[in-house]
RNA sequence: CGGGGCGUGGCGCAGUCUGGUAGCGCGCCGGUUUUGGGUACCGGAAGUCGGAGGUUCGAAUCCUCUCGCCCCGACCA
């Protein structure tokens, strides 16, 4: 390909409205313009990081057994509905109306229109297993599009689904996409995690998060370096911590104090001289019904909501709101204690094995000290719902925790019966009795991963791609006098490497070598060839991999060969 | 939706407080020059100042409304 008839308009300056590198250098290296907010134009040489992304995915999925499908993108609300899925959806859902006055959506995930093909056409155990598979763009209205790619509303997005006859078989299909997933994520060159995951809104058991390490991830997940663990902070386990302690008759009874507006931890503790793990806060939550209750844990330690909410069934929690602390414990935010609180009140284990704690008297300007959990107060139950920090033990082999930030670009879930129940997707076992399927539901964000990607391999002069996923491979620049000579060796070495399967970017424009340099560290393509007039006059062209300093001189004569030969080494 | 910021040639910005003939850099077009890290010079094209309404002799600038974009919080591939 010659540059001078390629659509690249690379820019010098980083466009206004990006903060995050990846916006920053989609941008300004030609691969994407915005059309609207969280809605993008993917110009040439996006798109075509788009393909050689999505042509992996399609190799190992087809390679796991799932076939490809392709969806409607608008949907007809009825199926929504019958999931229960059009009320409970919410504004997210961008939904309309044909000239009829029909409800439809666009849709931002395919459960129902997977379930529905396949109840309709599936009716024996004997055509399960099944695996279905689409790439296409889904729309969410997200609350707030932001960074670029990293959270779009028009977005590309590989959907599986799987539907099997056992719990035992849909486990199975599950391990494969696992399986494929981690292929097709060291194939696409990336540093990632997979991590076990909170299930959140789709429902389900079983879940697994794909993280690509990123120090501008959003998301905390934790790696044990030791025996392999890896989950999502939100979920990361606390090794247990045994019993809780009883506590005796040598204990000192529990005391008021005046503790004039002293709230949060650190205030408290400076205050009375005592140390946060002598502390025990107590957090008021409330449940899907607005009935409060509280979570204690150790004041040095952080409440985990995502844990808070598992303990009760997953239900939602949220904080409590100022006023339904104040109704609750008589008094401002900032004093709650779990002594005469009358509501379930959850413990971390942490607490357990403290006693003579600090806790907030439920009282304006007033703590208690030497409270004693059984004694003082009952605990509605005790569990992990701490979130875990830096230092802590892998609850699996007690190693030291790590701690990544990562960017999520697929998320597989084991959903059971939900969808299949809801809709009616059932089959015939062998003793023919009527069964729900068992569905599984695997998502990949396609553009995400190329965001990913470029927010993982970057330096100051622009995008370092990994191999198998650059828009091109080899960057040929001819530079100097535009001569026939020149022009002649730069289209017999242009030739001689597209001949061998090389995807080779040719800069013949008629700018000077500083340009060039600086388009192509910008675009980020992985091998640079540099075709002057001195190599010329040598028989030889310079070799430089994007990521590298050194620079080799290879002969012109074998030139094809020698760089073809290094660039099928550098694709695996 | 709440809080903060911003809309001025294609891009990045100044000008707005204190109303008075629309400016700079980059890019683009023509020419000369240069040719291993965004070369230099000359000449040129290009803007209803996001939109609507108002105040005024006069509005990019003041007032009202509105649309769009970015950042911070509740979401997720």
């Amino acid at each position: 390909m010659r540059y001078a008839q390629l659509y690249v308009p690379t820019r010098r300056e980083d466009p206004a409205d990006a903060e995050v590198v990846s916006h920053k250098l989609l941008v300004r290296g030609g691969y994407m313009r915005m059309l609207a907010r969280g809605i993008y134009s993917f110009l040439p040489l996006g798109w075509r990081v788009l393909q050689k992304i999505e042509r992996i995915i399609r190799e190992e999925m087809n390679r796991a057994g799932a076939q490809e499908v392709l969806l409607p993108s608008v949907q007809p609300a009825e199926l929504w509905e019958e999931s229960g899925r059009w009320s409970f959806y919410g504004p997210e859902l961008l939904r309309f109306k044909d000239r009829k006055g029909a409800a439809f959506c666009y849709g931002p995930t395919h459960e129902e229109v997977i379930t529905d093909l396949v109840r309709g056409d599936v009716r024996s155990y004997k055509q399960l297993p099944l695996n279905l598979y689409q790439i296409q763009a889904k729309f969410r209205d997200e609350i707030r599009p932001r960074a670029g790619l990293m959270r779009g509303r028009e977005f590309i997005m590989k959907d599986g689904y799987s539907f099997d006859v056992s719990t035992e078989a849909a486990h199975a299909s599950y391990e494969q996409m696992r399986q494929a997933y981690c292929r097709t994520f060291d194939r696409l060159g990336l540093r990632y995690r997979a991590v076990e995951a909170d299930t959140g809104n789709i429902g389900g058991s079983l879940s697994h998060e794909f993280q690509v390490l990123a120090h501008s991830g959003e998301d905390w997940v934790t790696s044990c370096p030791s025996c392999g663990y890896a989950a999502n902070r939100e979920l990361t386990e606390v090794p247990s911590s045994g019993a809780p302690v009883s506590a005796g008759a040598e204990q000192a009874a529990s005391a008021s104090v005046e503790t004039p507006g002293q709230r949060t931890v650190e205030e408290v503790t400076a205050f009375l001289k005592v140390s946060a793990q002598g502390l025990v806060k107590t957090v008021i939550f409330c449940d899907e019904a607005d009935a409060p209750f509280a979570v204690l844990v150790r004041g040095d330690h952080e409440v985990n909501e995502v844990k808070v909410k598992n303990l009760l069934g997953g239900q939602a929690v949220r904080l409590a709101r100022d006023e339904e602390v104040e109704r609750l414990t008589g008094a401002p935010v900032g004093f709650a204690g779990p002594v005469g609180l009358a509501c379930p009140i959850y413990a971390d284990q942490a607490v357990g094995s403290i006693l003579g704690f600090v806790v907030g008297g439920n009282a304006k300007d007033v703590h208690l000290t030497g409270v004693c959990h059984g004694r003082d107060f009952a605990v509605t139950r005790w569990a992990d719902l701490r979130q875990v920090e830096e230092g802590d033990a892998c609850p699996r082999c007690g190693a030291t925790l790590e701690f990544y930030r990562g960017i999520e670009v697929g998320h597989i879930f084991y959903l059971g019966t939900k969808y299949s129940k809801a809709l009616g997707a059932s089959f015939l076992d062998e003793s023919g009795a009527s069964r729900a399927m068992e569905m599984g539901c695997y998502g990949m964000g396609v553009t995400r991963i190329m965001a990913a990607a470029i927010e993982q391999n970057h330096d100051d002069d622009g995008i370092v791609w990994p191999v198998p996923i650059a828009p091109f491979e080899v960057s040929l620049l001819t530079i100097g006098k535009v001569d026939d000579a020149l022009v002649e060796a730069g289209q017999a070495l242009h030739d001689g490497l597209v001949e061998r399967g090389v995807e080779v970017l040719w800069d013949d424009r008629e700018e000077r070598p500083a340009v060039k340099f600086k388009d192509t560290d910008l675009v980020g393509v992985p091998l640079r060839l540099t075709l002057g007039a001195r190599g010329l006059k040598e028989g030889k062209v310079e070799a430089k991999w994007r990521w590298s300093k050194d620079v080799e001189m290879i002969d012109l004569a074998s030139a094809p060969e020698v760089i073809a030969a290094m660039i099928l080494k550098a694709r695996s």
